[in-house]
DNA sequence: CTCTAACGGTTTAAATCTGAACTACATTCC
DNA sequence: GGAATGTAGTTCAGATTTAAACCGTTAGAG
């Protein structure tokens, strides 16, 4: 008795293929949105948590975890802005092993910058062209994959 | 008067980060499962496409639009698979720049060794976690976005 | 207290990806 | 026909990402 394949049925093909295709379009599509202002969409997702966290910095692994990034990928990325000034790096007292990445005025700064038209893009590119209903559920089952996978 | 960002609503701005943080756990977990049969979320999709193709082969230009993709990428990545003896390449008689990428033997049996695992991983991992109303809406939103964006 | 395992982060080297430059062939327009 | 322009694919150099090894520091067990 084979216990067979559960094989994706035709719409549940059709729609993951435009999950696939249709999140590599909108990705390199933001990514190319931020070039103008010397950011990928990674550098930009960071930016912004940064400046959401209370003094506008958070511990490495934190920032890692949330962006689902390894601390290594991380720490190069983050070396980069660093460089660019746009991030700053201090040690944390309270445990030795600990960073802190700080966002600079100049970061926050470019996030102002850039910001606007990021978000245009989202809207244009993506939530507009959405039924609240349809953006809504993508929000859900985005969810229950994060929940489902959980951390690293 | 100033015709300010629109910015995203919370419950927009939520679902868009569900979407960012999900995609890529999702992404992470299925390359992290293909790793057993020695490919990539990437070399899988581009065995796949072959093997959906009459004569189970291409164009390098079509496959890299299919998957949208750089052709350069698409040449890079086809010659670590043909290393592998999983893909082949031969010219094009009618076009002579063209050139075929064609599935071979061995790379239609990975592939069958690979497929159940993986669409097991993708059920697991996304298709079985919402209901088949919001998976469906997945599959309009980001068509939708294919279409807006289009070809590169 | 001290030993050991785990954690936080960086470094290194190799693998992969990007973008521009380049080669060859094809097409179009006089 | 032949020059200009476009297309298919590759190559090159540089940037980014990955995975493993590594170094302090911390925490837990005995």
């Amino acid at each position: 008795m084979t216990t067979g394949t559960r094989w994706l049925d035709s719409e549940q093909q059709v729609a993951w293929r435009a999950y696939l295709l249709g999140t590599a379009r909108l990705m390199a599509k933001l990514d190319d949105d931020l070039r103008q202002f010397g950011l990928g969409i990674n550098d930009y997702e960071i930016l912004v948590r940064l400046s959401e966290a209370p003094d506008r910095r958070l511990r490495m692994a934190d920032l890692a975890d949330r962006l689902h990034q390894s601390r290594s990928r991380l720490t190069h990325t983050v070396g980069r802005l660093e460089a660019a000034d746009l991030v700053r790096r201090t040690s944390c007292k309270s445990d030795k092993r600990g960073v802190w990445a700080e966002l600079t005025d100049a970061g926050f700064s470019l996030l102002e910058q850039a910001a606007p038209s990021h978000v245009e893009g989202v809207r244009e590119n993506l939530v507009d062209l959405a039924t609240p209903e349809d953006f809504a559920a993508v929000g859900r089952v985005f969810d229950a994959v994060s929940e489902h996978i959980g951390q690293r």
